[in-house]
RNA sequence: UGGGGAUUAGUGUAACGGUAGCACGACUGACUCUGGAUCAGUUAGUCCUGGUUCGAAUCCAGGAUCCCCAGCCA
């Protein structure tokens, strides 16, 4: 991941000032030759497992990484696991594995190839959960130090035990605008803090019953230095720690902390911790009270003190980036998964068919900074087509087929021929059934040379785009109409002879055509020019396969703004239904009160965000594997999806299961045209 | 009517007292066996009002607007 090192931002320049001034020392041997001498630069990723990664997370990974790459120092993962009750085993592993997939590197991580990330939740053989969690730190192996600390403070008299309910806490703390009052236990002398605390720690007391505060001010304007709590009682199992403690750090006291334990650097975060970032240092400086650089003295050493640094979280149009609201879309069914392709989530770009490469630049595109900005979508999706115009093999597929006949083909003309979906093709030049068959050479990608050609099946029947004919062309319509000549892609320029229609619905069935044999390969010796080339499939060989389209998960750029829910809805006719199984409680209803009492933003979900087709693929991605991508020519990217089956050996009798997802369209000229 | 941040073309992001630049979008055109890609060009901006200065996006003063904070969440 040292491709974002192209844009510097503010963080860049606090670093730069930071290795000026000597700051933060350097490395020594023990950090490794390569880095010993150089200026230190510790950063970290400290996510909460309660939830999948998104792209927002992506940024400041890249962030932090990206950092100590570039300055040649660490980079952490940890987790800041001081909640049990939200946190799961679950979360810990598709982090981790989207952590790796990004292309992150921390001390100590297990060499060679990331394993595979899930496609979906599933329970990881312990080997592998084993190797992948090398070099992964956790919060929650720091809570005895932590706890210590609590326990200084306390004997410092910078720190008590609180008897207030969670009701009275919020009472005395005061309001914005007026300042809170001190509670009775705030006196209470040392002696007695330090029994109840242990008392606490051994899980004498019921959840909730006591705090352990910090003694701050209960009047300070900032109301996080209003008395803060540092522990609350909690009779959870941790996922790591299981049942060895009773009392959890809040974040605030632990965050800093872990940052200074592990001594970090710079400790990035977002913007709303800007107003955390006093107590922080309030925080470290009360356990450094009495302390030395000597550790010299009652209290010993001082503890490493982090700068904390904030930066503008990613917000994309057209989707949710909280965690609990994506935990909603999941749990109440809109949504598939975590790994929903229309998910921000990283396991769902993946799964759509993103590219690590793609988001990293994506990330080094938007870049950082402090201003609560709004990133437009096409922005991602461009980062995703410049990296796939590169590297991914085209090939032709009709998505919405269209029987297209050429009535001058050689061969018997009304013969039955079977689709074998799948298997060896042998017969580069003869028959399939009793059809002449030619195989032509196509381009694998015009973007590289590299990539070479393929040899793509043409017959008597083929399927091309239903939106390629037109009965009766529009103006600018370059494609197929009655009497109009195009270049069927890499085969022969065909012209339109005539066309059938179903008498009941009036629908075109299938089209008809000759075509100009001289043009073989796509040139016409005489130099005649056409205005457009189609893709197509030849009816014998194509694969068939489930294609999922999807667009945006939510039909208003700011899902959040719910004043444009029921102006959409009036649009869209029945917004809320949601083309996968959600439960019907579930469903937002079209714009109506009930959806927008509790979760208004659902009322901005895009019914139609995904579209299922049964389309016909050229043969050759006929064994693609899962995750597999490709430009079908003239549509987009796409990407095979892990509810395909496994190839099959070629005697296999029934056609494999293929579903593709579509990643992202190519750009479409002809789209904006028809709009006008 | 508390405290903390922020504000530069449509959207983002640079410029650190000295020519307001870049990316994406939009619009033209060229080229093209993907109405793709590529190439060339055009468009459009310093929140407001004062002040300091030879010179202000930048410094100062006042104002406006937006975001965050009253979890025993992170």
């Amino acid at each position: 991941m040292s491709d974002n090192v192209r844009t510097r931002h503010f963080i860049h320049e606090l670093v730069d000032e930071d290795i000026r001034k000597g700051r933060w020392g350097t490395w020594s041997a023990a950090d490794g030759a390569e880095r010993a001498g150089r200026p230190r630069v510790h950063t970290r990723f400290p996510p909460e497992p309660n939830g999948y990664l998104h792209i927002g997370h992506a940024k400041s990974i890249c962030l932090n990484y990206g950092l100590a790459a570039e300055y040649g120092g660490k980079f952490n993962l940890r987790f800041d696991d001081t909640n049990p009750v939200k946190e799961e085993q679950e979360y810990v592993d598709s982090i981790i594995a989207d952590v790796r997939w990004l292309g992150a590197k921390w001390p100590g991580m297990a060499a060679g190839a990331a394993p595979p990330p899930p496609a979906v939740a599933v329970a990881q053989p312990p080997s592998a959960v084993h190797l992948s969690l090398a070099g992964v730190l956790f919060g929650s192996d720091y809570f005895p130090q932590m706890y210590a600390w609590a326990i200084e403070l306390i004997r410092k008299g910078r720190a008590f035990v609180c008897d207030c309910t969670a009701d009275e806490v919020r009472r005395l703390r005061g309001s914005l605008t007026r300042p809170g009052t001190e509670c009775p236990h705030r006196r209470r002398d040392v002696a007695e803090n330090l029994e109840l605390a242990e008392r606490m720690k051994r899980g004498e007391f019921p959840d909730g019953s006591r705090t352990i505060r910090a003694r701050i001010d209960v009047t300070h304007a900032n109301l996080n230095l209003r008395d803060p709590v540092l522990y609350r009682i909690l009779h959870a199992e941790h996922h790591r720690t299981g049942n060895a403690w009773c009392v959890y750090p809040m974040y605030d006291w632990a965050h800093g902390f872990e940052d200074s334990i592990e001594g970090i650097t710079h400790s990035i975060c977002t913007l709303e911790f800007e107003n955390h970032r006093p107590l922080y240092d309030w925080f470290i400086d009360a356990v450094n009270e009495g302390r030395t650089d000597d550790g010299s003295g009652p209290w010993g050493r001082k503890i490493h003190h982090p700068q904390q640094i904030e930066f503008a979280r990613l917000n994309l149009t057209y989707t949710v980036m909280s965690k609990r609201k994506l935990l909603h879309l999941v749990k109440r069914g809109h949504v598939r998964g975590w790994d929903d392709p229309r998910m921000p989530t990283l396991s769902g770009l993946r799964r759509r068919g993103y590219t690590p490469e793609a988001i990293r630049a994506f990330c080094a595109d938007v870049g950082v900074a402090k201003f609560d900005s709004v990133i437009d979508m096409v922005r991602l999706e461009n980062a995703l087509r410049e990296d796939l115009n590169r590297r991914a093999p085209r090939v032709m597929g009709v998505l919405r087929p269209l029987k297209l006949v050429i009535e001058n083909w050689p061969g018997e003309e009304g013969t039955e021929m079977r689709a074998s979906g799948q298997g060896a093709r042998t017969d580069h030049e003869g028959t399939q059934g009793s059809g002449h068959v030619d195989w032509l050479e196509a381009i694998n990608n015009p973007e590289d040379p590299a990539a070479g050609t393929r040899k793509v099946p043409f017959s008597r029947e083929l399927y091309i785009e239903r939106e390629d004919f037109m009965e009766t062309p529009p103006p600018k319509f370059w494609r197929l109409y009655p009497g109009n000549e195009v270049r069927l892609r890499y085969a022969y320029f065909v012209k339109c002879t005539g066309f059938t229609k179903d008498p009941t619905t009036g629908e075109v069935t299938e089209v008809r055509c000759t075509y100009d044999p001289a043009t073989r390969g796509g040139d016409a010796p005489d130099g005649r020019k056409v205005k457009s080339t189609l893709h197509w499939v030849s009816a014998a060989h194509a694969v068939e396969a489930e294609v999922r389209l999807y667009t945006h998960l939510f039909t208003t750029p700011n899902p959040e703004d719910v004043s444009e829910a029921a102006a959409e809805a009036d649009q869209i006719g029945d917004a809320g239904r949601l083309a996968v199984d959600a439960s019907s409680a579930a469903r937002p209803a079209a714009g109506g009160p009930g959806a927008a009492s509790d979760e208004p933003w659902l009322a901005n979900l895009n019914p139609n965000s995904l579209e299922i087709v049964r389309a016909m693929i050229e043969p050759s991605v006929a064994d693609a594997a899962s995750g597999a991508k490709f430009q079908f020519e003239r549509h987009g990217y796409f990407c095979v999806d892990p509810d395909s089956e496994e190839p099959r050996s070629h005697e296999a009798t029934k056609p494999r299961r293929l579903v593709f997802n579509r990643a992202v369209s190519l750009r479409d000229s002809w789209a904006k045209e028809k709009l006008r």
